[in-house]
DNA sequence: TCCAAGGTCCTTTTT
DNA sequence: GGACCTTGGA
């Protein structure tokens, strides 16, 4: 292989060479926080088109965010057009010519080979698959879907399922209380379900009891309704492609065929379905055990065991421990290869050392250490707040001082990080006061309720049966259709097996419904007549005239609200993403504006002057993939993060835990871990003391130090002039746990451990009287989980080092 | 049919 | 503390 003559393997290490130059069968990449997985990836992608002439429109490559998969390909464009570069002028290189000779580089590259790549997340990659193919697939019961099928979103289905539960199957307010039927938990449920790959049959086939049988029969309605909207859910839109590939061989071929180098980004946090999906494609059989012929074909997947932090959407990291053993073939003997990324190339070493010893503490996971090539660097800081104002305070003055280090301020270099999003508030008040700005990951754009309510209608416009967005819009803004109007649209558009929509646009039907013409509904239809006239404008124009038309603009501007003037904002916002999606999309149609805006994830930008030089606030969820200079990981308490949701299992506090590895490897030079004293929640008066996060006493004083927060003048005042230490207070407050803590420190073996044991009693400060049911670990690492009385259903987690409780009644 | 006032639930985490 | 829903009066 020539590949001392290429660009591309440049600055690579012998591993990334390794799976970078991967060519046929599959190969597992474990890859480490920050050893440069991107680069195996984008890298991988060039090489093939390349060096193996590649047809780009053979490859597959699925990203875990529809950003990551914008950077990859324009990272691989810049990669290909370096090479291009470096073969077409003898006198320049890339780094010598100007931008705008890179860029007529780039483009050339797009159009010559990248525009034909799919790369994406599973959820855009797979509806592009449905809206060719979805008409092909034949339901059991025989319910039809078309291709301008709508996606609807959490709250769409969340909303047709409380429907499901009042209307269709009239479920009783005693019935709901007993079994706990909410339309929330029942929407979990389902997803839960679909990400299994169980149909609604199969999942009664196994209800255990009256609760599980309801779901199950909800769940049925659910699709039924859905096929009736011609819509489907996020999880449809990967479940359904596998029971497409599954019934029809010629489909299944055709995709096959079509995509002959599977790549995957972040397989740790695969779902039993979207490995189905990707084990039909890639082998093309039905059935386990037959080979599989690797010919001119592979299968390349990345990931980190330690990273894995969606298992309550289904996310299941055993496929990724497994892939070796699912892709082996058994004609053959040799085993499927693995790459290890350890090398980090992020962080510096008393991070990573942070973030090691941390990990520790799982016990389910491949073995692999991050090995810093960085130098030290600062420990890990630890600051114990009074509370949570006091914390706000204290990040944004950190902030504000390291920022004034350098000579321009550059607030990019820093993140807040929370485990729930009800925590940003705090701090983007605290950040509004100093003027900082800042952008605030996750609250997506399209969940506005004026968005929304623009987005309902081009679905209209699109799909003829998407009634629920007609409901949702057709008195808005007001056009005098109340209730009693719509039970009766709702009522003929059932007689008439028609979909509601249908039913208005029909001059003669309406005529029966309302003989004495109905102004509202006239004015709403007609409405429709026009705005299908201009069907073929795009998106942005479209758009533009439904605000004009429909009198929304109208209403909006006549107000003096100041909400409804950020609503119009808002708008021309929503105008403006429609313009750059028709500049940068190859279809350019409604159809495919509307599943772009349905799986897109864009970020509201609080500060509209500068989208990039502001200080990012995220959950840590959404960091996953992402890295700053210094990272504060905030609200670390017992309760908190861990979640209190999340403290009943040992997996799931493990998960937590990972939570927190995700969060420490985002840092490149500083990591601050910050915990209030107290903090207010709904559902509480008073505010209560907050423990310490158990993940704290995790990373040992080697790699961390405490510090000081800075105190507003509020805090001292309240406080007296003479602090405690985190120490002296928490005894203060809690004899026990630091009698525990003392325990701790002089801890020299294994016997105090033993001191435990299952259906002993014990009494915890908070939870009261408590039965511990199992033990897990020994020594140091011992965890009890305990059933109190007082928490109904729900055993806790606890760390007896840790928690404040003691042996009780012996 | 509309709107304001009050009540209830909620908070994990997301494509 | 807020989004969302229900309720009751106009």
């Amino acid at each position: 292989m020539s590949q001392t003559n290429n660009f591309l393997f440049e600055s690579l290490n012998k591993e990334q060479i390794q799976a970078v130059s991967h060519l046929n069968g599959p190969l597992l990449v474990v890859a480490g926080a920050g050893s440069g997985k991107t680069k195996a990836l984008t890298h991988r992608i060039a090489n093939l088109i390349q060096n193996h002439s590649v047809n780009p429109r053979n490859i597959l490559a699925v990203t875990f965010t529809n950003k990551a998969a914008k950077e990859m390909k324009e990272r691989v464009e810049i990669i290909l057009a370096r090479e291009v570069c470096k073969n077409r002028y003898v006198d320049k290189t890339w780094a010598t010519i100007s931008k705008s000779e890179q860029n007529i580089l780039r483009e050339e590259v797009y159009k010559e080979k990248l525009k034909d790549l799919w790369i994406g997340t599973f959820h855009s990659l797979f509806s592009k698959l449905l809206r060719l193919d979805i008409e092909k697939y034949k339901h059991p019961e025989g319910l039809k879907w078309k291709k301008t099928f709508s996606i609807y979103d959490e709250k769409d289905s969340e909303k047709l399922i409380k429907e499901i539960i009042n209307e269709d199957l009239k479920i009783t307010e005693q019935i709901k209380q007993e079994l706990d039927i909410k339309p929330r938990k029942i929407k979990y449920k389902i997803s839960n379900a679909k990400n299994k790959c169980l149909s609604s049959k199969q999942l009664a086939e196994k209800a255990k009891n009256e609760e599980e049988k309801i779901i199950a029969e909800i769940y049925k309605k659910y699709i039924e309704s859905l096929s009736k909207n011609n819509a489907l859910d996020f999880d449809d839109l990967i479940l359904f492609p596998v029971l497409l590939l599954r019934q029809n061989d010629l489909v299944r071929d055709l995709w096959h065929r079509k995509f002959r180098h599977i790549l995957i980004d972040e397989y740790q946090d695969t779902n039993q379905t979207q490995y189905e999906l990707i084990k039909l494609i890639t082998t093309n059989k039905n059935y386990k055990n037959e080979s599989i012929n690797w010919e001119d074909r592979s299968i390349f997947v990345v990931g980190d065991a330690d990273q894995s932090i969606y298992s309550f959407r289904a996310a299941d990291f055993t496929i990724l421990m497994n892939f070796r053993k699912d892709f082996k073939n058994d004609s053959e003997l040799s085993e499927v290869p693995m790459v290890k990324l350890e090398e980090n190339y992020r962080s510096t070493s008393n991070i990573l050392g942070a973030a090691n010893e941390l990990i520790k503490s799982n016990t389910d996971r491949i073995d692999k250490v991050l090995k810093a090539t960085r130098g030290d660097g600062e420990k890990v800081k630890i600051i114990c707040c009074d509370d949570a104002k006091e914390e706000a305070e204290t990040v944004i003055n950190k902030i504000e001082t390291l920022s004034s280090l350098s000579e321009k301020r550059i607030w990019s270099n820093f993140a807040i990080l929370y485990r729930t999003r009800a925590q940003s508030r705090l701090f983007e008040t605290e950040l509004s006061k100093k003027k900082i700005p800042f952008r605030l990951f996750g609250l997506r754009f399209y969940d506005r309720k004026e968005v929304k309510d623009i987005i309902a209608y081009l679905r209209i416009l699109v799909n003829n049966e998407d009634d629920g967005s007609l409901y949702r819009v057709i008195n808005i803004p007001r056009r005098g259709i109340g209730d009693k109007t719509l039970d009766k649209i709702k009522q003929h558009a059932e007689d008439n097996r028609i979909s509601a929509i249908d039913l208005i646009r029909n001059k003669n039907l309406l005529k029966d419904i309302f003989p004495k013409p109905n102004k509202g509904v006239d004015k709403f239809v007609q409405l429709m007549d026009e705005l299908s006239f201009y069907e073929d404008f795009g998106p942005s124009k479209t758009i533009q005239l439904i605000l004009e038309k429909s009198g929304y603009w109208e209403e909006l501007k006549k107000s003096s609200d100041h909400e409804d003037k950020e609503r119009i904002d808002n708008l021309n916002e929503l105008i403006n993403a429609a313009i750059q999606y028709e500049e940068e999309s190859e279809v350019g149609t409604i159809e495919d504006y509307l599943a772009s805006t349905a799986l897109s994830t864009d970020t509201q930008t609080k500060d509209k002057q500068d989208k990039t030089n502001s200080v990012s606030l995220l959950t840590l969820h959404n960091s996953k993939g992402l890295e700053f200079k210094n990272v504060f990981i905030t609200g670390l308490e017992d309760g908190l993060f861990p979640s209190s949701n999340s403290s009943n299992t040992p997996s799931e506090i493990e998960e937590e835990r990972r939570l927190c590895y995700v969060g420490l490897t985002r840092g490149k030079d500083r990591v601050f871990l910050t915990h209030a004293r107290d903090r207010t929640s709904w559902g509480d008066d008073q505010s209560r003391y907050r423990y310490p996060s158990m993940f704290l006493e995790e990373i040992p004083s080697k790699y961390s130090e405490k510090e000081e927060p800075r105190r507003s003048g509020l805090a001292r005042a309240r406080n007296g002039p003479e602090r405690l230490t985190r120490t002296d207070r928490i005894e203060s407050i809690n004899p026990i746990q630091s009698s525990y803590n003392a325990i701790r420190k002089t801890y020299a073996g294994p016997s105090k451990g033993e001191k435990w044991s299952v259906g002993d009693k014990v009494h915890h400060a908070q939870f009261g009287i408590g039965v511990i049911e199992r033990i897990s670990g020994k020594g140091a690492k011992i965890t009890l989980i305990v059933k109190f009385a007082n928490l109904v259903g729900k055993s806790k987690v606890l760390d007896p080092w840790l928690a404040p409780i003691k042996p009780f009644g012996k």
